[in-house]
Order: C-alpha cells, then structure tokens, then sequence
DNA sequence: GCCAACGTTGGC
DNA sequence: GCCAACGTTGGC
C-alpha cells in the first residue's frame, strides 16, 4: 500500500464534490513526473491525500483512495477540450489518469501554513519552495504524522 | 545540446 | 494581482 497527495483546485473540483460524485476520473494531468506515478506507481487501494490549491486555505481537505488504475486520458484527444494534445493519439497516448473515490472529509483543513511548521515534515516536496508538482507521493510516516494532526 | 522566451502553477 | 519557481518550446 501506497500514500500519495494529489491537488485540485476547489473552484474548478473540491472534496465536496467528489463526496457528491463518489469516484471521479483525475483527468487533466500534464505533467510527466505526474504521470509516471500515476501510470507506473498508483495501485488501486492506495490512500490519496486530497490537497485544495489556490484558494483562501490552501491545505489537505481530506482523502481519497484509487478505485482505477491508470489508463489513457481521453481527453487529450478532444480538440475542443482544454486539456486537447495534438501529440497524443489513440493507438500512442501521451497522458493517462486514475479513478479517484471518496473516503472522508476532515472536519477542518489542515493548513499549508501549518504543515510547514512541521519538523517532521520538512522533506516533504509539497512544504519546499516552488514545489508544482500535482501528485507526489507521502511516506508512511507522514501519512500518520498528519492524521494525527487532526 | 544550449538557452532565452514564454506559459503555468500556486502561495501570498 | 503580483511574482518566484519551474517546465516546455523552439531557434540556433
């Protein structure tokens, strides 16, 4: 078993939207560090922390486990679509995507301003500077050091 | 293969 | 809205 985080903006997909649609496809996803572990690393059953970026709080709102491992995103190939490649095609696609389901949602977020604080979670790629990084993956201790900071 | 220009992410 | 950090693109 495996710990991820992976971020969405609530504007465009928050938790309470997933808690309403129960499972929902990651699509969107251009990135190729992203998209490694997405398509060679997520095994289904594996927890995701769900982190909101860019907005008021940015933080961990809650978690999410895989309910499908990866398979290609076809929404690269939907010229109309914003997340449209031209590079990718049906028989060789680019970019790939999990299914997503709910699991809870805590009763507050968890802060990036608070994480940060954390001595114990100052590897952490999501607390360092400039990290971009959509989907990274969470160490088992981390994992349980942010439960536990609920 | 280098690197400048450009676009995007995302915190503040 | 600003801007730092970083990835991608494309000229050479």
């Amino acid at each position: 078993m495996q710990y991820w985080l992976m971020k969405s903006e609530p504007d465009v997909f928050g938790i309470d939207d997933l808690k309403k649609v129960k499972t929902e496809p990651w699509d969107g996803v251009r990135n190729y560090q992203a998209r490694n572990m997405m398509r060679d690393q997520m095994k289904k059953g594996d927890k995701i922390f769900f982190y909101h970026s860019n907005c008021d709080v940015p933080g961990i709102v809650g978690v999410m486990k895989v309910a499908k491992e990866a398979y290609p995103d076809h929404t690269a190939l939907n010229p109309e679509g914003k997340y449209y490649d031209s590079k990718s095609s049906e028989d060789n696609p680019r970019w790939f995507m999990v299914d997503v389901a709910f699991v809870k949602k805590f009763k507050r977020t968890i802060s990036l301003a608070e994480l940060k604080e954390q001595k114990a979670l100052v590897d952490m790629p999501l607390v360092r500077k400039g990290n971009r990084l959509s989907i990274m993956p969470v160490g088992e201790s981390e994992w349980e050091y942010i439960l536990n900071m609920l």
